[in-house]
RNA sequence: GGAGACGUGCCCGAGUGGUCCAAGGGAACAGUUUGCAAAACUGUAAAGCCGCCGGUUCAAAUCCGGCCGUCUCCUCCA
């Protein structure tokens, strides 16, 4: 079942087998969110991709340590101001209760969307001794300057010694030199519009500061990420992954700076996930195409016609590639409601059922080249779209044996094992889809609610026994509008909650 | 202006030289079920050639060039 794994690498640029560093062992390094907000939506597709990743490489048998950090330092505004620091002006608060309560709600809203945790989950603050001996190499080394107390990357001499600089990003080097914003920060103490800061002098008014050999300051936004890194998963580890907007210059300069410091590339293989965006624009703030997680998940904005759980939101992600751009839309989101249901639903039915030890017909021989192939084209490039596909097909299998339009006999008891393992696997190990309370009554854990609707179901049943339309169809209206739908099935009524 | 990605049925979205007259989901339509609905299940049909034009090739949605359009990045951004 092992298949060759491949990866879409960016840096690169092509499709590439993977092979790791040490054999059976995987450093993957994601870079995380900076605390100074609400966690966005288009974060949480990011980290959701991710997740899945993370979840695929343990399924097929690596050992990963996943690293993913948290930024609380050094990621400036358009004016210079800290972030954190601008964050917590604001709020009046200490700069590190503003990077507490959206690092909270940050694991809050992963844990909402059922991710798993990152092996280690570093600060930025938590790591200045590291990064102010990453700029000391990267002095020694001689590829930074130190000016006005203030350190920074000499992008020039790096790119003369090393034909490394802009590959990532597909950044020419000629372009880079010849443009740059004007209006950055103590741009005149650079040597090139080009250069970075790797390490600040703060401002009296800058509350985050270290000591440090150059002056008390803090460091640059890129640094974090190549010591911490380099801390955990050492100097050169095997996936390095970021949204597709960190490619420039965050992820450029980090590679810079890794080289700056070590004389070594990072990663060997760079993941980059694509863009969220709402309704075929880019999600803005200022133009009010945006929705956040909270809102999609109460229905809570004039972008969408109902609330969405979670786990909906999870599939309708799912139904893209990571590469790929996805735009959230209110239809796509009632579509993927109806393919996520159909999916778990007959998942439930096929869990429960029994083995009938048919025999090894064409079906059979069908369903196993199905999974096979769900399995391969997950190990191409982590094709969860396609991958979904082929479970599809063979709900339609499952679905076909639930209601008697195809013999259990027709498969082999093996093959329905594997088929259930198959489900289970993708669902619950590689995909973390949890069954949706909200969306399935059978889930449904509040005891009164289950125990009210019991009797207005059987209150309703008494009625349509006497044929009693009016009150049924009663009880049943104002229960839609309650948002609560009742299903008339053959073996009674079972109800969910819109 | 520069760099990158993309443009596939009614919608979303796979497919990156032949097995594609193009996966899967949703919608539509029909049937089963139902007191009637809804939900559910089953089945069917649906892209006149995969933005437009031209080229390479025995063969292209898939490679190359041009054009049009969308999105991202160009030191705020997952």
């Amino acid at each position: 079942m092992k298949n060759e794994l491949y990866i879409q690498n960016s840096l690169t640029r092509k499709k590439e087998l993977f092979k790791p560093i040490t054999e059976g062992f995987i450093g993957m390094y994601v870079c995380g969110p900076t605390v100074y907000n609400d966690v966005h939506i288009g974060n949480c597709r990011t980290f959701v991709s991710f997740d899945i990743i993370y979840r695929y490489l343990k399924y097929i048998g690596y050992q990963v340590r996943y690293v993913r950090n948290i930024t609380d330092v050094g990621h400036l505004t358009d004016e210079g101001e800290d972030k954190m620091s601008k964050g917590a002006r604001l709020a009046k608060l200490e700069p590190m209760e503003v990077a507490q309560k959206y690092t909270v709600g940050f694991h809050d809203m992963m844990r909402i969307f059922n991710t798993q945790a990152p092996n280690i989950e570093p600060r930025a603050t938590g790591h200045i001794i590291e990064q102010i001996e990453m700029v000391q190499q990267i002095l020694d080394n001689g590829l930074a300057y130190e000016a006005n107390g203030s350190v920074y990357f000499d992008t020039i001499k790096f790119a003369q010694q090393q034909d490394v600089y802009g590959k990532l990003s597909g950044r020419k080097i000629d372009d880079l030199m010849s443009e740059s914003r004007d209006d950055l920060k103590n741009q005149s103490e650079k040597n090139h519009p080009s250069d970075f800061a790797i390490w600040m002098k703060a401002s009296d008014e800058h509350i985050l500061r270290w000591n440090s050999p150059w002056s008390v300051g803090f460091p640059g936004w890129h640094l974090e990420c190549s010591a911490m890194s380099t801390k955990y998963l050492g100097k050169t580890f095997d996936i390095h992954g970021g949204g597709n907007d960190l490619k420039f210059p965050h992820h450029e300069n980090e590679v810079a700076q890794n080289h700056g410091a070590c004389g070594c590339h990072p990663a060997n293989y760079w993941i980059h996930t694509n863009m969220l965006e709402m309704n075929g624009r880019k999600m803005s703030k200022s133009d009010g195409n945006t929705i956040t997680p909270a809102q999609l998940f109460s229905g809570n904005s004039p972008h969408i016609s109902k609330a969405y759980s979670p786990m909906v939101v999870k599939f309708f992600m799912l139904q893209a590639h990571y590469g790929s751009t996805l735009d959230i839309t209110d239809k796509g989101l009632q579509d993927a409601e109806k393919g996520y249901r159909k999916l778990m639903e007959a998942n439930a039915l096929l869990q429960k059922m029994e083995s009938s030890n048919g025999a090894a017909t064409e079906l059979d021989k069908e369903i196993n080249a199905t999974i096979n192939k769900a399995f391969q084209q997950m190990s191409d490039d982590f094709n969860t779209p396609m991958a979904l596909a082929r479970l599809f097909e063979l709900v339609a299998k499952i679905n076909g044996i639930g209601a008697g339009h195809i013999s259990g006999d027709e498969i082999t008891s093996d093959t329905l094992q594997r088929m259930k393992d198959t489900f289970q696997s993708f669902i619950t190990d590689i995909f973390g889809l949890l069954n949706d309370s909200t969306a399935d009554s059978t889930n449904n854990g509040n005891g009164v609610t289950d125990g009210l609707m019991e009797l207005i179901i059987d209150l309703r049943q008494n009625a349509r026994v006497t044929k009693d339309w009016g009150t049924s169809d009663k009880i049943r209206d104002s229960l839609n509008e309650l948002k609560i739908q009742l299903k008339d099935g053959k073996d009674g009524t079972t109800w969910s909650k819109n």
